[in-house]
DNA sequence: CTCCGGTAGTTAGGTTGCCTAACGATTAGG
DNA sequence: CCTAATCGTTAGGCAACCTAACTACCGGAG
C-alpha cells in the first residue's frame, strides 16, 4: 500500500528519530517512571554508570553546559541523579545516578535493546545490522572530516571518553 | 582510528539528522539565501511546486496549522511565498512559492541531491543504498504498524497527497 | 609562594520552535 | 437553510536549547 515515491534522507532520519524516542519515552512511562520528559532520556543515555562531570555529559549529548545542567537540575530534585564533588578536581562535581537513577537507568538501556532487537525482527537482522554499520560510517565520516566540519558553527564539542 | 563501540540506534539517527541540518543549512547559505533559518527548510521539503494547502503542508511536517503558519508568515515576508485563495474551496489557500522561492527551493532540492551522492561516495552506492532502504522500511513499519502506534499523543496527522 | 591563564560550573536573560485553546469564515449535507 | 465539519488565524504559553558573564578552583612559571 505504500510505495510512495522514496523519502529523502533528511525526512527519514527525522521521521525514524522521532519515533524512536517517542517509542522509546512510552516504555519508560509503561515501566512506571512518569515523572521526567523526553529530553531526560538522553543525560541517562550519556552518563556513566558510576558518575559523570557536567562538561563530559554536555559534550556527549551535543549541548552546552548550562543547558545541561539545567536537566541534570531536575533529575536531582527528582531524585534520580546526585551531585558529588569530583576527589581528583575541586571544581567539578561528579553526576551520579541514585538508586532510583540506576533503575531507571536499567530501564531505559533495557528499552532501547527491546527496540532494536524489535526493528531487527521487523526488517531483517541482516538489513538492521546493515543499517547500524552504514549511520555509524557515515556519523564517523562526519566527525573525522577534514574538508568541511559541517558543524562549524558547533565546533566546541568533542566527546572525549566514552561511557564505561 | 575510531572504533568506539558501536553507539546506540537513537544517538546515530540524532547525529546524522543534525548533521544533514547543518549541511543542507550551508549549502543553501553558500548559494546566497541567507535570509532564512533551519526551520524553513522543512517547508520547502514539503510544499509543491503550484502550490499546496497550509493544513496539508503542516501535515507533510508533522506539525500544527498554527506552527506551520509562522513558518510561511516569515517566508511570504521575506518574498519567498505568496498565499492565494484556493479556487476550488473559499475557506482554503494556497501556499505558492514565488519566483525567488522556487529558486530557492530547486537549490535546495539540488542540494538535497548533492549531499545524498556524496553520502554514496562516502561509505559506498550499496550501503547508501540498503541505508535508504533500511529507513524506509523502518518508517513505512512504523506508519501502517497497528500495534502500538508510536505516536498516538500525535495521531491528528495522517499526510494525505504527496507532493506531485 | 604567588600570580595567572585556563577550566568547571552556575546564573541571568534571550530566542526558537513548537504547542493548545478559542475564534471567524466558509463549505457541504441533511 | 441550518448545522457540522473544515480552513485558517489569533493569542498565549512553554520546553529546550543558546550566549555572555561571573565565581571557584587547578596547575604551572617565575
Amino acid at each position: 500500500m505504500n510505495t510512495r515515491a522514496r523519502l529523502p534522507i533528511g525526512q527519514l532520519l527525522g521521521r525514524n528519530l522521532r519515533a524512536f524516542r517517542e517509542d522509546l519515552y512510552r516504555r519508560q512511562r509503561d515501566a512506571g517512571i512518569t515523572d521526567i520528559r523526553e529530553a531526560h532520556l538522553q543525560v541517562f543515555g550519556a552518563i556513566d554508570w558510576r558518575g559523570t562531570r557536567l562538561t563530559d555529559l554536555a559534550a556527549r549529548s551535543n549541548m552546552t553546559p548550562p543547558a545541561m545542567a539545567e536537566l541534570v537540575d531536575q533529575l536531582q530534585e527528582t531524585g534520580y541523579l546526585e551531585r558529588v564533588v569530583d576527589p581528583n578536581d575541586g571544581r567539578a562535581k561528579l553526576v551520579r545516578p541514585t538508586r532510583k537513577g540506576r533503575r531507571a537507568l536499567t530501564a531505559a538501556l533495557r528499552a532501547v535493546e527491546d527496540i532494536e532487537r524489535e526493528y531487527a525482527s521487523a526488517i531483517g537482522a541482516e538489513r538492521f545490522e546493515g543499517l547500524i554499520d552504514a549511520l555509524q560510517a557515515l556519523h564517523e565520516r562526519h566527525a573525522t572530516d577534514g574538508r568541511a566540519p559541517a558543524s562549524a558553527c558547533r565546533s566546541r564539542r568533542t566527546a572525549s571518553s566514552r561511557r564505561d
